[in-house]
DNA sequence: AATTTGACCATAA
DNA sequence: GTTATGGCCAAAT
């Protein structure tokens, strides 16, 4: 009954993470919470981390942490930086400290409005 | 089937 | 400012 939303989880992640316009980014947990799944902003990190290789429709790029900083890590094989290399060439500009000012581009604006 | 893994966030000291 | 800790979950091997 109900076959309301029997997807995996995982997979609800990647159409939340489809959804950020271009030249836009989200933290984790927003994308968590539009997901469905509020509180599990860690689920968005396993879930990105299985689907950056094939890349297809997913703009993965779009997605920080709450810091406005990219999630570096030695196990990303380096897409870290061709993250920075996709916001960049969206237009997106980092701070000196190689933030991003979420007040300008975080999404949905309604969570940074001033 | 069990174990391993993995890109977070908030709080406390 | 850093460092440590708890919480949370699913997929790949």
């Amino acid at each position: 009954m109900a076959a309301i939303s029997i997807a995996p989880a995982y997979e609800r992640i990647y159409a939340a993470t489809r959804q950020i316009p271009t030249g836009r980014v989200a933290t984790y947990g927003t994308v968590a919470h539009l997901a469905g799944l509020p509180g599990q902003a860690r689920l968005v990190g396993y879930a990105l981390f299985r689907v950056a290789l094939p890349d297809t429709e997913i703009p993965w790029h779009r997605v920080i942490n709450a810091k406005g900083e990219i999630s570096r890590a030695p196990s990303r094989h380096g897409s870290d930086w061709v993250q920075q290399a996709r916001l960049l060439t969206e237009g997106i500009v980092f701070t000196a400290d190689g933030k991003i000012p979420l007040a300008v581009y975080g999404w949905p604006r309604s969570l940074y409005l001033k």
